[in-house]
Parts: C-alpha cells; sequence; structure tokens
DNA sequence: AAAAAGAATGTAACCGCTTACATTGAATTG
DNA sequence: CAATTCAATGTAAGCGGTTACATTCTTTTT
C-alpha cells in the first residue's frame, strides 16, 4: 500500500499537495490536481486513516456501546445510526455492553482509547452518576439512548413512557373495558415505572380506582406474564383486558389466559409493548406499543453529529410511541 | 489525556521502558515497572490506538461486513464473533453492507482504510471472482460467512445446506408423507441450490420419483411463500406435506394453506429453514432447521484469528444444521 | 517600473508510539 | 582481576499523515 510520499514523487509534487488534493483544499491548480488524482488512482493510494487520526486528533469514528448485541432493537437502531452517520463521511463503531457494568465499562474504555469522537449510549447498568462524571470527565459528546439524565438533558434521546402505558390502556378504556389488570416490568427501572404511572393516569382520568390488587411488578420475560396472569386468576379478579407492559410478558400471559381457557380478545383483550417482530406472528396478532427504535438511532447519531458541529437543524430528543392495533384487542361484550 | 512521554518524565524513566510496561516487556526491574504502573495509574494514562497502530502497523481490530445490520442472525453472529475477538484482546468493527453491491465494496473500503487485521465478510452481492481477487490484492486474511468458495475454500465457514434440505424432507418422510412439495428460495443463490439438491436426494433415496410440478422456485419472502401454496393449488395437485426453504416462505405458505381451509398439521404438514426467532411463536409453532449462527460467528472469528497467529486449536468450517422438531408437522393420516 | 498582493507549491516539524541499537552497571567466568 | 555475559535502561529514527510557515512566481496596484 503505497504511502502520500510515494505518491507525492510518483506526481512529482510535494506531500503537501498530496495532502491538499486528498483534502480538497482549494489552493491546488486544477493541472496539479489531475495529476496528483491520476497518480492515486494508478498506485492505488488510500489514505492511511491512522496518521491521519494521530495528525487531526479526531478519528471521524462514532462509538457506540449498546446492552445487548442480539437483542431485538439492537439490529435496527444500528442500522439507521450507521446510515446517518456514514451520510456526513464518518463512521460507527459499535460495542457490546453484554448487559454488565464491568462490560460496558469496558466498552466505553475501549471506545475512548479509540479516541471515538462521540460517544452514543444505550446501556442500562451504568449508573446516572457515573455518566454525569464520564461526561465531565471527558471532552467529547456523549449522547445517551432511550435513557433520561436530568443533569444530562441536552444528551439525551428518549421515549415518552408514560405516554406510552397511557395509550394502551386508553385503548382498552376506549373499547369499553373497566376491569383491567396491569403486568409491569421491575420497577427499579425507569421505563417501567414510567409506563406504570401511564397506566394509572389513565384509570384515574376515566374515574377508575387504581387497585394494588390489579398491578403486579414482574421481569419484562415471557413466564414472568404467564405467571401473573395465573396470579391473577388465583387472586379471583374478574378482568376482561390485561396490559402487559412489555411483548414478552405479553406472549406469556397468552399463553396462561388461553391454558385457563379464555378466548382472546373474545373473553380477554390484551396490549403488549415494544412492538417487537413477534408481535405480528402471534395468535391473535398482539396490539401493542411501537418504539420508534430507527429514530433512535438515526437522531441519537444526528445529536452527536449536532454537538460536532458537523450537522445543524433541529434534533428530536423525545419521541412519542404510537399504539399499533391488531387482533388482540377488542370491545368488551 | 497524557501521552507516554509525559508519563515518562512523571516516573523518571524513558519512554521506551514506559512503553516496555505497557506492553508487558519482561526487561523491567519490578521497581521500574511499579513505579510506571503508578504514574499511569495517578495520570489516568490510556496508550493513543493510532500511535500504536501507525508504529505497529496492526490495528488489533477484525473488520466485519455484514449484508444488513437489521437482519435477523446479524446479531447473534455479531455477538458471538465479537466475544471471541475481545477474549483474544482485540477489536471488531462492524459495518453494513446494506445487500448491495456498491455498499458492500464500500464497506470493504472502509475497513480496509481503517487497516483492520482481517475481514470478516457476511456478504452475497459481492460476486465470488471479486473475492477471489480482493483475497490475491491484500495480504490481509479474508474470511468467507456462510458461503463457499472452492478457490477459498481455507477461508469459508459454511453451512451444509443440502444436508439441511435433506434433514427437512427426511423428517416428513418418516411421518409417513410421499406428496411432498417444495418452496425453493432463488435459485441464483448457492443455498437455496443446495437446500433443493438435499429435497431431491431424500425423495430418491425414499424411490420417489422427482416433479418439477411439486417445486416452486420463490423469493425467500413471506409473500412468496403464499402464492406458491396457491399455485400449487391450483395446478390441482394433491400435496399432505411442504417444504419451505426458509421460515418467511413457510409463514406465508401457513397463511395460504389455513385460508385453503386445510389445518396445520392434521391435513398439511410443514417445515421451514432458518429457526428465526418467530418460529416459535407462530401457530402451531413451525417445524424448522436450525442454523447454528452463534457458531458461525465464533468460528469466524477464529479461523482469522488462527490466521493471524493469535490462536490455535482446530477449526470447524462446515456446520451441520439440525432439525427442531415443534408443531407443524405431523404423521401422515 | 517598483511595490504589494495573491496564488501555488514546498519544507519540515509534529502527532504519540514502537523498537533497533547503544549504553551502563552488575554478575559471572577463566 | 580483566574479560565476558547479561539485565536494565536510554536514545533516536521511524510509522504516514497534517499544517504553519517559507518560498516562488504571477498579477494587480500605484
Amino acid at each position: 500500500m503505497p504511502t502520500i510520499r510515494e505518491v507525492s514523487k510518483y506526481a512529482q509534487v510535494s506531500v503537501a499537495t498530496v495532502s491538499r488534493v486528498v483534502n480538497g483544499n482549494k489552493w491546488v491548480s486544477d493541472a496539479t490536481r489531475d495529476k496528483v488524482l491520476k497518480a492515486m488512482k494508478e498506485m492505488g493510494y488510500q489514505p492511511n486513516s491512522f496518521a491521519k487520526a494521530l495528525a487531526t486528533n479526531r478519528s471521524d469514528t462514532l462509538g457506540m456501546v449498546v446492552n445487548d448485541l442480539g437483542g431485538p432493537f439492537f439490529g435496527e437502531m444500528m442500522r439507521a445510526a450507521e446510515d446517518e452517520v456514514r451520510k456526513h463521511g464518518k463512521h460507527l463503531i459499535v460495542t457490546s455492553g453484554h448487559n454488565s457494568l464491568d462490560s460496558e465499562q469496558d466498552a466505553i474504555d475501549f471506545l475512548m482509547q479509540r479516541r471515538v469522537d462521540a460517544l452514543l449510549l444505550h446501556t442500562e447498568s451504568i449508573p446516572d452518576a457515573d455518566l454525569v462524571k464520564l461526561d465531565n470527565e471527558h471532552s467529547v459528546p456523549i449522547i445517551l439512548i432511550n435513557r433520561f439524565i436530568p443533569d444530562l438533558s441536552e444528551n439525551c434521546i428518549s421515549l415518552d413512557n408514560e405516554t406510552g402505558g397511557y395509550l394502551a390502556t386508553l385503548h382498552l378504556l376506549e373499547l369499553g373495558h373497566t376491569d383491567i389488570v396491569c403486568i409491569s416490568g421491575p420497577l427499579y427501572k425507569a421505563d417501567a415505572r414510567d409506563r406504570l404511572a401511564g397506566y394509572r393516569k389513565a384509570l384515574t382520568q376515566a374515574g377508575i380506582p387504581y387497585d394494588d390488587q390489579r398491578v403486579i411488578e414482574s421481569d419484562y420475560l415471557e413466564d414472568g406474564g404467564k405467571v401473573s396472569i395465573e396470579t391473577f386468576i388465583q387472586r379471583g379478579l374478574n378482568f376482561s383486558a390485561v396490559v402487559a407492559q412489555n411483548d414478552h410478558m405479553a406472549i406469556g400471559a397468552m399463553k396462561a389466559l388461553k391454558s385457563a381457557g379464555k378466548r382472546i380478545p373474545q373473553d380477554v383483550s390484551i396490549v403488549g409493548y415494544d412492538d417487537m417482530v413477534m408481535a405480528r406472528y402471534t395468535e391473535p396478532a398482539l396490539t401493542t406499543v411501537n418504539i420508534p427504535v430507527e429514530q433512535f438511532g438515526q437522531q441519537a447519531a444526528d445529536l452527536a453529529l449536532h454537538k460536532l458541529g458537523d450537522k445543524d437543524g433541529n434534533i428530536t430528543q423525545q419521541f412519542q410511541p404510537e399504539l399499533v392495533v391488531r387482533a388482540s384487542t377488542a370491545r368488551k361484550v
């Protein structure tokens, strides 16, 4: 692989001139430019990005950490982020945080060592305080995806989870349901708390009293959904609708309901949250709340580019989820 | 961010000594090592990876190109590859080929510019010949994932698709089916050809003549599966089982069969291929052929590391798919 | 026509690290 | 005890770019 010096010799100009041509500097005559371009092409010259990064102290690369590379949203988010970043002539390196604190910390260290120009974090394990500290320590912009930290509000791309929970519940209320149970995610997670708040809000608005017995704090897993339904039934509760705060739990709940001889949606309506791929394939297809994953990725990238001065225009920092109505919900008979 | 020179000054040693400590060179006395480590820690020293890469001409990074970041297998494959690579103190950069020739070429150029130490390609668009050329031109090891090119056989990690097609068909034969139709993928793709060959082989072995009318070349898409079934029915064919060469087409086929009033598996058995997430959630759950995605990622990484001299031991280059029996297949009545 | 301004190009220091080679001092050998 | 070996450390030349500054050659201005 030829170096800039070899190209300069071949084209009979100085290295500075070659560098100018490569970087589109205007102080080069057309004749010289052509000569250099020809030499570059003939020799198959590719600038060494390390040398460039070393000299300029910028890598033209953004780093992204996701909690789990195999996760359901990750692919689309990364695709959107990469597209956006590439459009601006930069690149994206993604590493996995493996859903663990140490690993996420490692991933961040790695990316900082690589001198990324900005950091896009889609992590759950690292506590707020650490992120605030990280932001103070480094001059590199840090963008948080699907997370909101007041001290870093300018750097967050988040989802209005309360509205999501609200929409799901409202949909059921509008269908005439009044006995609505809720399977919540683990409440140490902010998104679970917010979704639950949305549920409460919708009930309150409809004048229905909130009832502890009708809410179970579960674990966002399929089995948790199943167990929760079983528990509700054991409690002897009468309900015609279920709000599951994610699709996994909704699927578990559907299985438990079917086992209990309930038909969906004739006997019980159910709505999920996340709109994962499988929501389309359940029987009946699951009504759920959609998370605009691609937009997360894209806007996170935009926000970073914005902070780097490579992009202007507005950036949406909080997204509104939307209800996707499928076949698992029906009017109360 | 301090440099090696600042650390060396602070620790009152030469830069060479600091470098030795950082890289675990043994010609350093314990006392000196401690002094340097202390200085590094106190100053928060992080070696500049660009400078290192420039000086050593290795990036300690492997590059991976996938045809589609949002694709179903990608996440798991990448996770496995990354885990493996990290274990060896190296890193992985993934870029998307967006399923297009230009884009895949771009992605490769980008990674080469980043001077990756090896290239893991999970691409479909780039023709064999180009890959062979690429391999000749560069000294960087190139590993092909889920693809087999005879000239690069040493560099391929592939799946025995013929066996996969064979297993799917054999399963149906063993259940007593003899009228088995096949919905094939596009035959310009090697995997589709191989899967079809497996179907033929199983039939031949069972003494059932191969019949053109019972095979349709489709497109690996859900709608293609649906249309294919409709066509079979139009042709007036009598069949009790369907081999769909991927899960998308299988799902489309199931829909079409249900629309036609057929019960699955009582009237018609169906088997898919790929074992995508959704195969577990269809009704009935889909019997399908599993692709060992994680192993692909892991072994690809291992093969690359092996070629770089960073790992020894054997590497499996061709994987055997396995049949996953669920509820969409049953004994012929 | 001399002076000033501007365009085009070249020179060389620097980015932060590695590493071949040189140097030093201590331990071992004959 | 001089000669040899060896461990520990230092010096300085790259790696391949960028870029401030210097230089040269045209134009324009006065």
